[in-house]
DNA sequence: CACAGATTTTACCATTTGGTAAAGTTACGA
DNA sequence: TCGTAACTTTACCAAATGGTAAAATCTGTG
């Protein structure tokens, strides 16, 4: 796809990191057509013909995002066990989610940026790599529901509320940081109010 | 600001309705930076320079959006009752939301464009209208729980958690289209859960 | 060290884009 | 119905943008 395809040296990987680096945050603030490659370039100290050394394109930039984000992204969906205690595997789910809006809230708007645009790029990989996941999530969920182990529900608009929530945190930051000014979002209260308002609600 | 400013004529007021609304999808599916000016002409059967005619800008156009939606978004909020039932208003509340995004999507992600854009042509905004009322909402919720109407917790995140599940299914409707395919995200499941979510949440 | 390949820089280029000038056309009140 | 102001269209333009060509420089290995 891009460049040699043989070994990567040591300076490709390291400016190809620079490079997404520098694109994460400049697609998630500005989405992928309000950012250019000359912004791109300024953030990562480089020059502009340089990026397109290591990337064919200012898109085969933001696919590699996002196909890095994917995985990244589903893992700890992928990590709920069905054997586990039904009511701590899902909130512990939920504390990864948190965590993750607190440490990547640039991956996180990467992704609402996506979506909120229609996925052009990312169609493909959510039929293909989160659907299977989500209906398998979904099944383990109605079973642990069936056995009585959790509240009754409807298992998609659980895993769609707990997203909702959890990612409201990053995507939103702007609004937050006004409405409540000078705390930490989530030393404070968010954490806490998460859980105990999950806990609550799959509790039969 | 916008031309002569003397009463619109008919074809004023026709022709910049006929641009806002081809401007809102554009601006919501795109963002500011990813539409172009002949993309909303086109969406209008305009040409370039007749947009430019009724609006000083393209800027203009997506701060005159900006301008209508805050107060049209705010006015649910501002409708919560004081002396009514606490569950009961908070519940309307959550219906109006889920009414909205069900009814007004392109509106829904135009704001989310905004703010996860870290809201460059609305924190003014924000802070001088919704934070008032936000402070507000948040004071009448908490006396509410004081008096034990409702379960205790922190209103601010009450408030931020009724915002993100209501307005994820305006603005994540691609992701969910992929997951929930053929059902009616709406008539189906989403608010009977929302509202039985809510109601559990809230109840003492 | 030498040198071949990898990397970086400078100078460009074609297209797109927001916006303007000005001529042409239409609507409407006197 | 006539004249003027409102509106529309055509032809442009300068800047920004994604990307290329090729010269210059650096790096690692024999």
């Amino acid at each position: 796809m891009t460049q040699p395809a043989r070994k990567p040296s040591r300076i490709q990987i390291e400016n190809r990191q620079r490079i997404r680096d520098a694109a994460l945050g400049l697609f998630a603030t500005y989405g992928f057509r309000g950012t250019t490659l000359d912004q791109i370039a300024g953030a990562c100290g480089m020059h502009k013909p340089n990026l397109i050394y290591y990337y064919d394109s200012k898109e085969a930039i933001h696919i590699d995002l996002l196909n890095t984000l994917m995985t990244e992204w589903l893992s700890p969906l992928d990590a709920m066990d069905p054997e586990g205690d039904p009511l701590e595997e899902i909130l512990e789910y939920i504390r990864k989610k948190m965590e993750m809006s607190r440490l990547y809230p640039r991956e996180s708007r990467l992704f609402a940026n996506e979506i909120v645009q229609g996925a052009p790029r990312m169609l493909p990989h959510l039929e293909r790599t989160l659907k299977p996941l989500f209906d398998q999530q979904c099944r383990i969920i109605d079973r642990w529901m069936a056995e009585g182990k959790l509240a009754n529900m409807h298992p998609a608009h659980l895993i769609f509320s707990i997203w909702a929530v959890t990612q409201h945190y990053a995507d939103f930051e702007a609004q937050i940081a006004v409405l409540l000014p000078g705390e930490d979002r989530f030393a404070d209260g968010a954490d806490q109010f998460v859980e105990t308002m999950f806990r609550k609600l799959l509790t039969p």
